[in-house]
RNA sequence: GGCGGCGUAGCCAAGUGGUUAAGGCGGAGGUCUGCAAAACCUCUACUCCGCGGUUCGAAUCCGCGCGCCGCCUCCA
């Protein structure tokens, strides 16, 4: 049974799908005036997931996740660089669609945008103005949120205190300085669509209400994002922390900071951690490198008892509201596990069976997203070949000299070579 | 000012009423090794910001205090 965090009632509650087995997860994606930061791709990641362990579980995900295309500083920043709106947010999107490749996170099933559902808009407006909810003022129309009694329980604020210290800004044409816009007329220069208040375009909030009731029906299992469910933000220095900083780092090194902490956590940003997450990982990367050679030669066996503990703690801990940390720690000791098997022999632990537990490894780790391009693992060239060859001779006759000099040689063209008992171990040396 | 959250080892971070307080990084010692690296083994919080209280029993619940932080501005 999985146990999941309801902003709503603010309590752990049984995920009970509404339609079993297929799940409906609707994500408020980005607004595209810009590119990624640190925040997207830790929300990217959470979602990315909570996405795989459902569908692990063997949940039929449905994953929906928009763009936001017209917005206020798309439009401003559109004119600035003299382009249109559209050509401007396209622009992003592909950024934001390669950004999030490179972080290992899943494409959505559907990503649907904001302008090609206009039309959907408008009829949700429009069904909001006939039920009193809105009303339309010289081209606009305003959520009234005093019809909306609900308003604010999310955020677990009333509406006189979200008035209270607030600057709000006053339009005497509103009827509560706090509604909101569900559709703005359009001024000079802006992009327009028709609609029965007059040109304009969709506000905010709105389009997420309409592509979700679109794809997934009136009511789904997930809504992520800002509104319904108040992920903490790390304030980070956004400014350092944009695309360059996603790029600059090992996708799986942040993906195993972020995971190292609960999703509803706050957590900062910080090089050093993410350099920590990297040493971490090396761990998870020399075992299965070793174990690749394992793997040529024998066929898994039957998951042994000695391997098989780690599988229902794992589960227990996502089981838990997605906790990442405990599942982590799961996979750790399964780490610590095979190696000390490696270390062990085959006779200890027979080839089939260590092969067997790598597989259960790789398995839960893909889980959280870990390792899913399979540690791209090129071969070094025949120069490094033959040097490490001549290193070997040189060991043997217990040249040291010779042999310490050709591992600087190594090195200089940019490989790490260890000795095992097994032979010489070479390791691409990052950046 | 209002609302919400947090304070666990050197650092990061789980645990939220009851066996020895996860895991990672770092550190110490050991095994292995020509050296090194890696790996493995052992150790590294008798204690969970402070003070009271509830309880047979609290890091976990309640109150107060101290210290951080977020939100109340179209940043998702």
């Amino acid at each position: 049974m999985i146990r999941i965090y309801n902003t709503m009632t603010r309590t752990k509650e049984e995920f009970v799908p509404l339609a079993a087995p297929a799940v409906g997860m609707y994500v408020c994606g980005v607004t595209v005036y810009d590119h990624s930061h640190i925040g997207h791709a830790r929300s990217a990641m959470v979602f990315d997931v909570i996405r795989r362990y459902l569908t692990f579980k063997g949940y039929r995900v449905t994953f929906v996740k928009n763009y936001t295309d017209v917005d206020d500083r798309i439009i401003k920043r559109a004119n600035q660089g003299g382009v249109s709106a559209r050509e401007f947010a396209e622009r992003f999107i592909a950024a934001e669609r390669a950004d999030m490749a490179a972080l290992g996170v899943l494409a959505p099933d559907l990503d649907p945008k904001a302008t090609e559902h206009v039309p959907q808009m408008i009829e949700l407006i429009g069904r909001l103005v006939a039920s009193g909810h809105a009303y339309p003022i010289d081209g606009d129309v305003y959520f009234e949120i005093r019809r909306f009694p609900p308003y604010g329980r999310l955020s677990g604020k009333n509406l006189d205190e979200l008035l209270a210290g607030a600057r709000v800004e006053v339009d005497e044409r509103k009827r509560d300085p706090r509604d909101f816009a569900l559709w703005k007329g359009a001024k000079p220069g802006e992009p327009a669509w028709d609609s029965p208040w007059g040109p304009g375009r969709p506000g905010w909030h709105i389009e997420c209400s309409a592509m979700a009731m679109k794809y997934l029906g009136e009511s789904f299992d997930f809504h992520g994002g800002g509104e319904d469910l108040i992920f903490p933000h790390h304030e980070c220095e956004i400014a350092q922390a944009e695309a360059c900083t996603i790029k600059r780092h090992d996708p799986d090194a942040l993906r195993l900071w972020m995971l190292g902490t609960h999703y509803r956590n706050m957590i900062e940003w910080s090089e050093e951690r993410v350099e920590e997450a990297a040493r971490a990982l090396d761990r998870f990367a020399r075992l299965l490198r070793d174990a690749t050679a394992v793997r040529r030669a024998a066929t898994a066996a039957a998951l042994p008892p000695a391997f098989a503990e780690f599988r229902p703690r794992f589960e227990r801990a996502m089981d838990d509201d997605f906790n990442t940390p405990q599942a982590l720690a799961a996979l750790f000791d399964l780490v610590r596990a095979l190696a000390d098997a490696r270390d062990r022999g085959p006779t200890a632990t027979p080839p089939s069976a260590f092969v067997a537990g790598v597989d259960e490894l790789v398995q839960l780790a893909r889980v959280l997203g870990l390792f899913g391009r399979g540690a791209a693992a090129e071969g070094p060239p025949a120069e490094v070949e033959r040097l490490v060859a001549a290193r070997v001779e040189a060991r043997t006759r217990r040249d040291f000299k010779r042999s310490d000099e050709l591992r600087d040689e190594i090195a200089r063209l940019g490989w790490l070579v260890e000795d095992t008992p097994a032979g010489p171990r070479l390791t691409p040396k990052g950046p």
